[in-house]
DNA sequence: GTGTACCGGTACTCGACCGTATCGGTACAC
DNA sequence: GTGTACCGATACGGTCGAGTACCGGTACAC
């Protein structure tokens, strides 16, 4: 599922033998994502994206069809595992240690996820790109995690707190900006599952 | 706090005689709040508000110096008490009718939340506006509810879930959508109150 | 009846941005 | 050295929306 296997150095797009570098189209990526995450989706503009990587408009263009497909291919680029290799062998301490990586990537991805959230309810490509960047990684990393749990025995699979998990990891997350105007960093959110989330499920 | 005075039938606006009553002002902020929500703030247009409300752009302009003011002033109207009244004589009992009540104003406000998510993030009145119209009345009312049962001895004051029950909360309300693909309804509320808020407190 | 002031409608200016077209420069193939 | 194809720069067309200006109609005061 990754796009991590060993690519020839020079291999880019596959189709197209362009002459920007994967590094070089990262540039461009990065740049969108961070100009969506200060400015907002509709105030990002192509112009606005070639001056800050010094690019031309036309070289955006030329790769990519339209602003939509353009976003689209930088969220693309942007599925990483963060939840992966999280295995302390006790539900608690794989719960605590999620707390910490969902607290790095926190403050970037509620933005992102804030910039992107409205414009995703009118491009369903889009909203595919953003699910599958931001959403269901984790999901299916966190409900790995609760699996194993309940294969040890440390909780039953009929806890009823056990199906929230998710709900409430992202809700914390996305609602602290909100409430307590500052973005969930590891700290908060270890805080949080200690206090909220092992007492709901019985553990501790 | 409230503008619930009784005042007099015809009184508008204050400083200006318009002609437009109450009513029909109303019916403006309702037109722009809906077109938000559906279109988002960017998208929506004065041109849009005034065709679908039947008045003329002019006559925005004439109540409201700019699309941001207008807004601003849509919000404020809207503020209104959504906890109010809730005493059920336990905390538990209450939690549970808080649940209720914000399934019932659920999709209507996570709709214009994320509509003006981030627009906020770039004008700071029309920040204040959103927090004072949908954020910090239901927290105060919230604090209160838990307040009493803190004063009735239900649960010590050092419970440390107590803090995260409002965000906790509107976590989940803002989290269910990207999460489960649909709004949080009355009764997902209540279910999640029941297995997770509630044992997360101690309670039952 | 006369004056005033607001309403609706429309036309307008101005700026922003998407996407296209054009052109000179240049790296690389052969 | 010649050809090819992509790069950057710039200019352009088209669209759209904010906010303004103007104009005729009309309700209301006196």
């Amino acid at each position: 599922m990754t796009s991590q296997a060993a690519d020839g150095p020079e291999t880019v797009a596959a189709s197209r033998r362009s002459k920007i570098s994967r590094e070089r189209e990262q540039e461009f990526f990065d740049a969108v994502l961070e100009q969506i995450r200060e400015c907002g989706y509709e105030a990002v503009t192509m112009d606005g994206v070639a001056a800050s990587t010094r690019c031309s408009k036309s070289t955006l263009y030329r790769q990519w069809k339209t602003k939509p497909q353009f976003v689209v291919a930088a969220l693309r680029s942007r599925r990483v595992s963060k939840f992966a290799g999280i295995d302390t062998g006790s539900l608690a301490g794989d719960l605590r240690e999620v707390a910490r990586a969902a607290g790095r990537w926190s403050t970037g991805d509620t933005k992102l996820l804030q910039a992107l959230g409205h414009a995703v309810t009118q491009d369903a490509e889009l909203a595919m790109a953003l699910r599958e960047a931001l959403v269901h990684p984790e999901i299916a990393e966190l409900s790995e995690i609760l699996q194993r749990g309940v294969e040890r025995g440390e909780i039953s699979a009929d806890q009823p707190a056990l199906e929230y998990v998710p709900c409430q990891l992202f809700g914390v997350i996305r609602a602290r900006p909100v409430v307590d105007g500052e973005y969930a960093d590891p700290d908060y959110l270890v805080r949080f599952v200690d206090a909220v989330v092992l007492p709901a499920l019985g553990l501790t």
